[in-house]
DNA sequence: GAGCCCGCGTAC
DNA sequence: GACGTACGCGGGCTCG
């Protein structure tokens, strides 16, 4: 067989590299870092398939015959950055330098081009090798046309396609029509995804035969589907490929030439590549010098014997770093025994070491006891770094066996993070994905899901061995993509060294501490409430005149507006009617009064006074939260099972609750939170001389804007005044308009309007900071904290008005609320440490956004108040202070 | 019966 | 369309 053709994306490259490598700089400023990554991306290309014959392809700038088809298509692309762009042009010259043919086609794109290539070639019996970065490319593949991803090595062929998308390669151009894609804005068809798209294709074989009988597809998505026949009809037409696109250059113009060293020689110089450049002035002449490639295979080995076990010892205990992986029985971390372990100390090999799995007739295997003792000491070494993927579970599960994790050196979930919360989600599939092109083995491809799901000691020891050595093998290669990254943004490197990092033990211990809960309290209320809202039932079966389910929002709607005959103010964006709280308030009837004490005690019972209960654990008799690292966009934390972050505080029956979250024996809970944070910080970084003078004079706030806004001596603000003032705070947190501002308070849309004006009247330097904000986001495509966290918006250039202006509200709000998370985080860094070693005096138990809650020995709480606030104000330098309250009480509600 | 989306409501 | 960030409930629909 013939040597393979090879058609590179460049544009797909450059894109890549710009975002993958650091921003390298010539002395004067030029950005180089795309280049550079491209070339060593060709590079390596090169030396590992040795082709004869190559075209790299670029999109050419100007609109396409996809932009006549659809004026919105690729809408949603921001421009490409200058620093991007800049180097565009020197990559083409060294390009042609290095002997490769290019083409750069107007009028269409580098997929076209591809496609026509590969296309004749094919045609023609010659094997050909795409190597890019677009999904859309699997609609080429056929028996000649494979695809590869540098990245990883890994080929895509018919069965690859298969495997991939679940539709051969021929499906593809109905799959990508079907799913859309909101990178290029091509619509799709609403509620189906790449699982949806791809069970009717396997059904039907095709879009035509599935729109043929389209009145046979059920539900919800059939629906969508007969809705969409137009739309679809050009989604098909632009995700296809052009393969007869008109070109300059046919195969046999595409042989890989000589380089042009005297051009090399001037560019490297003038690009200061330095190693290459000297490189090419030893070989006077020839190759360009190749990246050696990555290994093509992997090694995974399972460990079954002592001597196999001592040898791995051996190697962990004088490394300076390695990756480990538990694999457990349970997701709950209070629960969970270890099953196995797995390690890695370097990309492409991993160790499993099985030790419970459990099923009839699985292998002998190690004792778990003994090798967990044997292993203790390196993983308790704090001089041996540990690298894991969410490693605060794996804490838990090892402090499950007595064993105290030390040398917590790297998580790749929290680098990830860091890098850009909103990129993917921070779980190890995903990011497999998205930072090495990797599809894994997922857990539910090895232990199944739904009823019939394994635990993982139930599932055979060599589909474990290999899910598992995986981990810790994906866990090194993310390790050495994400640490570079890090490495060369000082800012986020600090971020995540300084703040998540530390902070992930910290929350480990919160977690496994728990949090005391009165169970009887909470029954007590639940039966209380119970029996109010039957009496609530009764009385509304007897204005609407039938039973009904209070609770269904449908069945209310249906009462309310058809059969009582109430006008309906407003119809949800499904198109049902509304019944929101808001809503309800407006109308003129006794029923919505009783459906809004129904719902908000029906709320309070099923999700707390009934759940809270089911979540104490039965040993420490505490709830154990999840506190998530991960999830939020702004650097928040979040809470689940139970969520404690939103216990009710604002009404009665909702304190009644806090009152069953107790201190035990002997302890009192401390609650200390921030005043006024996220205003404080809008003060800060907006530098307005009102603003900071308010809170510098230890103003109230909203009073000091209540007398700003209508113009009265700041003893003379009515609370009426005041509470509007607190509603515009908080508003322009939020980035709310005159419209959300007038619906809150409900006044008209035009006062609304001039105490907006008003107020940015007297604080000009706040209305300055939003636009700023707002210019920034457009510009970068992110904002930052503080502290330097990047925040990343998406749609900020959105032609979608609707959009684009919710993105805008995103960017202004979301500096504040990740810069008050930031400091929260930085504080809790700074009380732990200070508790250290009074951990049984007084200990964090929770975290809720300003405000954070200790169990505190009683002889303690005067000491431990002082530090608490003192620490809490130590964590950021604003221009206005820090005020901290503190309280303290025998539940969470008394220490308010 | 499990899984998912929707409408709604709780927190900061 | 209109206020940012989360989690989680019950209803109701879908699918096997």
């Amino acid at each position: 067989m013939s040597a393979p053709l090879i058609l590179v994306d460049g544009s797909s490259y450059l894109y890549r590299a710009f975002h993958a490598m650091p921003p390298f700089t010539t002395r004067d400023g030029r950005p180089t870092g795309a280049i550079k990554g491209v070339v060593n991306m060709l590079q390596k290309l090169i030396k590992t398939y040795g082709p004869t014959h190559i075209a790299v392809v670029f999109d050419a700038s100007g609109p396409t015959f996809r932009d006549d088809i659809y004026p919105e298509y690729k809408a949603h692309r921001p421009p490409m950055p200058d620093d991007l762009r800049s180097q565009v042009e020197p990559l083409h010259q060294l390009i042609r330098a290095m002997g490769l043919p290019m083409l750069c086609e107007p009028g269409v794109e580098a997929d076209d081009v591809i496609g026509t290539l590969a296309r004749q070639a094919s045609r023609a019996g010659v094997p050909v090798l795409i190597s890019t970065g677009d999904k859309d490319i699997a609609q080429l593949v056929d028996a000649n046309v494979t695809l590869i991803n540098t990245m990883t090595d890994t080929v895509l062929d018919r069965e690859g396609v298969i495997a991939k998308f679940g539709v051969p390669p021929e499906c593809i151009i109905d799959y990508l029509a079907l799913v859309g894609d909101s990178v290029d804005n091509i619509p799709g068809v609403p509620g189906v995804g790449p699982k949806t798209a791809a069970k009717w294709l396997q059904e039907f074989g095709s879009l035509d035969a599935l729109l043929g009988r389209a009145d046979s597809v059920k539900g919800k998505a059939g629906e969508n589907l007969r809705a969409s026949l137009d739309v679809l009809g050009m989604a098909r037409q632009l995700a296809t490929i052009k393969c007869d696109v008109e070109l300059p250059l046919t195969y046999n113009d595409l042989h890989l030439g000589a380089p042009d060293h005297a051009t090399l020689l001037d560019m490297t110089d003038a690009l200061e590549f330095r190693s290459w450049h000297s490189e090419l002035q030893s070989q006077g002449s020839g190759e360009p010098v190749l990246a050696p490639p990555p290994p093509a295979d992997v090694h995974y080995h399972t460990i079954f014997t002592e001597e196999g076990f001592a040898a791995l010892l051996q190697t962990l205990e004088n490394a300076t770093a390695f990756c480990v992986d538990t694999e457990t029985d349970s997701l709950n971390y209070m629960q969970a025994r270890i099953v196995g372990i797995s390690f890695a100390l370097a990309a492409y090999e991993a160790w499993y070491i099985p030790l419970a799995h459990d099923y009839l007739g699985a292998p002998d295997q190690l004792d778990r006891d003994s090798v967990l003792a044997r292993l203790r000491p390196v993983l308790e070494n704090p001089a041996i770094g540990k690298i894991g993927q969410h490693l605060k579970y794996d804490i838990h599960v090892l402090a499950n066996h007595g064993i105290a994790l030390r040398g917590f050196a790297f998580d790749t979930m929290l680098a990830s993070y860091v890098v850009d919360a909103t990129a993917t989600r921070h779980n190890m599939d995903d990011m497999a994905a998205l930072y090495l092109g990797v599809k894994t083995t997922t857990f539910e491809e090895v232990a199944g899901k739904g009823a019939k799901q394994l635990t993982f000691n139930q599932v055979e020891v060599e589909r474990a061995a290999h899910y598992a050595a995986e981990d810790a093998d994906i866990t090194q290669r993310l390790h050495d993509v994400l640490a570079p990254r890090l490495a060369h943004e000082p800012k986020l490197e600090s971020i995540f060294r300084d703040i998540e990092m530390p902070l992930a033990p910290i929350l480990q211990k919160m977690e496994r501490h728990g949090t005391f809960i009165d169970c009887s309290m909470l029954a007590t209320q639940s039966r209380e409430l119970g029996e109010r809202i039957v009496a609530l039932e009764k009385e509304a079966y007897a204005l609407a005149g039938q039973e009904f389910n209070l609770g269904s929002p449908k069945q209310l709607g249906h009462i309310l507006y058809e059969k009582l005959g109430i006008p309906a103010p407003k119809k949800t964006a499904s198109g049902q009617y509304s019944t929101a709280e808001d809503v309800l308030e407006q109308l003129d009837h006794p029923l919505p009064r009783l459906l809004l004490e129904h719902r908000s005690l029906a709320k309070l019972k099923s999700t707390y006074t009934d759940k809270l209960p089911e979540l104490v654990n039965p040993k420490t008799k505490r709830v154990h939260t999840s506190y998530h690292q991960a999830v939020a966009a702004t650097g928040r934390l979040s809470s689940s099972d139970p969520n404690l972050q939103n216990i009710p505080i604002r009404t009665e029956a909702g304190r009644r609750i806090r009152q069953a979250f107790v201190a035990p024996q002997g302890y009192r809970l401390l609650a200390a939170d921030y005043s006024q944070i996220e205003l404080r910080i809008m003060a800060h970084l907006s530098g307005d001389q009102g603003l900071l003078d308010a809170f510098r004079h230890g103003e109230d706030v909203h009073r000091a804007t209540a007398a700003e806004v209508f113009g009265v001596p700041i003893d003379q603000v009515t609370s009426d005044q005041r509470r509007n003032a607190k509603a515009i705070n908080f508003g322009l947190i939020y980035g709310m308009s005159a419209f959300g501002l007038a619906k809150q308070l409900g006044i008209g849309r035009s006062e609304a309007q001039s105490y907006v004006e008003m107020y940015f009247a007297r604080y000009p330097g706040v209305k300055l900071y939003m636009e700023s904000t707002r210019q920034q986001a457009a510009q970068n495509g992110y904002v930052e904290t503080l502290f330097g966290r990047r925040l990343m918006v998406r749609d900020i250039n959105s032609k979608n008005l609707a959009q684009r202006q919710a993105a805008e509200r995103a960017a202004i709000n979301a500096p504040m609320q990740g810069t008050a998370a930031d400091i929260i985080k930085r504080a809790m860094i700074g009380v732990d440490a200070a508790l250290d070693g009074m951990q049984e005096k007084a200990r964090l138990i929770m975290q809720v956004h300003d405000e954070l809650v200790l169990e505190v020995r009683e002889e303690a709480i005067a000491a431990v108040s002082e530090l608490v606030r003192e620490k809490m104000g130590a964590a950021a330098q604003l221009a206005v202070p820090l005020v901290v309250d503190v309280g303290v009480g025998s539940n969470w509600d008394e220490a308010h």
